[in-house]
DNA sequence: CGACACCTTGAAGAGGTTCAAGAAATGTGG
DNA sequence: CCACATTTCTTGAACCTCTTCAAGGTGTCG
């Protein structure tokens, strides 16, 4: 069992379908879809019957197509929590489909500031920064226990030139991260930081829920200054952003664990309607 | 003559090589880096005789797969000055390569404010966000009149099954375009507006300078509310910070003519010595 | 239990924005 | 080609948001 390819939005758009059940009052520990009866047969890695993978595989692929795909994923990497998956500076090899686990991607400049560029969670993938110059430009580092599908590179391109849904679909997965980035450009360029931080939860909390879980709570793998990177905030203002919610009745916050009250406080944060 | 998928970095990385001796002391009315006696039988838009195709394509291929190649270019298409390429919402149907002109990318946000999120000249792509949603997220506009490739993206998809060198370029320019990003994240993360306004500065003068212009000179091709929104700063302080490089005399500013005079301190600025 | 990382909150300060006015450039039509 | 309208740019002053600095609190893990 593994992912591949993935077609999650992690940005703007939505989900076609939402395939499991919101677990509405448990935060998630690691992101474990649905319960599948493991095979024990199986050890290959292989897309085909990956529990994911009806958030990756383009649909509709023939029976020849899936066992070619399954071909892609080479092997799997477990990355402990605070350990890098990949560094600036490291040779690009491959994407890596996220099985389980979240991670942060940042980018630093010459004089050591540094700058979360974004999270990602199962079903996403990171590494896409690697091919233009065949070495990486971010680091992407675990923020909890994760396993990803390592996808050498090499071989998804031959595949796509026989596979054109798959084709298709690796450049589905790119341009919606350039897509994704434009949207954080908008925020980073325009907006206050309580806009910011609704924004981000409710990016956060969309597609967790596009994951099985709950729409109103989540918890958050990542510090509040971490945060702030992401945001362009200090880990100060999106502390006092956040009990200002708390005070005003949208939020309830208790260290990591949020709770959203009101969705559509935090919508018109975000989208403050224009009163002529 | 016309050029077509683009290797040309937007983004951090060097130029191979500078084909075009500088015109130190002339500002660029179009972007047209060599003059080639044109052709006036070859009314056919071909890649392979186009004078951008250096910075375009990916050296090495053969007659056969450059004859192939020159069909990706569906036709070429002006663009007045202050009209769109395409516009947020539109259906995506292909990629636009720049041969002369300037352009500017913005998305909106639902309430009306919107971010710029690119400066593009020849030989660089537009339209590469349209891909995942087969429709735009974002709006190309001509900052002077411009003429672009068409190259339609299914054409695009069918060839580079079947030329890899062409199928590794495109997947290169959404990486770059990925990274190039995430350095604008950096920077409207992270910095101050001095430091943004260098950093802008620097990476236009560098651009152009790959494209034969002057290390030292540019003329903006659009206005101080432009970059503005780029940079996440509104005008007046884009202009205090002009007026502020001007009194430090590091740069000469007239209207859009600007002339630096000092790299080293604007790089400085952009990344400050740390003194321990 | 103690050390450490993380979070919250307050007060002062800085950097950028807003509002406003005027100057310079650009474009338009007579 | 000039006059007028419009857009763009500059600069000042007041204001506001976010940052900085500082201290104390909370949670976690060996």
């Amino acid at each position: 069992m593994a992912s591949s390819i993935i077609d999650l939005h992690q940005g703007n758009t939505m989900l076609e379908h939402d395939y499991a059940t919101a677990k509405s009052h448990e935060a998630h520990a690691a992101i474990a879809i649905t319960p599948v009866p493991v095979n024990s047969q199986t050890i290959k890695v292989a897309c085909s019957n990956c529990n994911l993978r009806e958030l990756c595989m383009p649909l509709g692929l023939s029976a020849a197509e899936l066992d070619k795909i399954d071909d892609v994923v080479a092997s799997r990497r477990k990355v402990k929590r605070g350990s890098t998956l990949f560094r600036n500076g490291e040779k690009f090899t491959s994407l890596y489909a996220i099985r389980t686990g979240f991670f942060k991607t940042c980018v630093a400049s010459e004089d050591g500031r540094d700058q979360v560029t974004g999270f990602q969670m199962a079903g996403e993938v990171v590494g896409l920064d690697g091919i233009v110059n065949d070495h990486h430009t971010c680091d992407a580092v675990a923020l909890e226990d994760a396993e990803v599908c390592v996808m050498p590179f090499d071989r998804i391109e031959e595949l796509s030139r026989e596979v054109s849904s798959l084709q298709r679909h690796v450049h589905k997965i790119m341009s919606r991260e350039i897509v994704r980035e434009n949207g954080v450009m908008l925020l980073l360029g325009s907006m206050r930081a309580e806009e910011r931080l609704a924004a981000f939860l409710l990016n956060l909390v969309q597609r967790l829920h596009a994951r099985g879980f709950s729409q109103s709570e989540l918890v958050l793998r990542m510090t509040r200054e971490e945060i702030g990177s992401y945001l362009g905030l200090k880990l100060e203002t999106v502390s006092r952003t956040f009990s200002k919610f708390v005070d005003d009745g949208i939020v309830e916050v208790k260290q990591r664990h949020v709770r959203i009250i009101n969705t559509e406080a935090l919508k018109d944060i975000v989208n403050p309607k224009v009163c002529s």
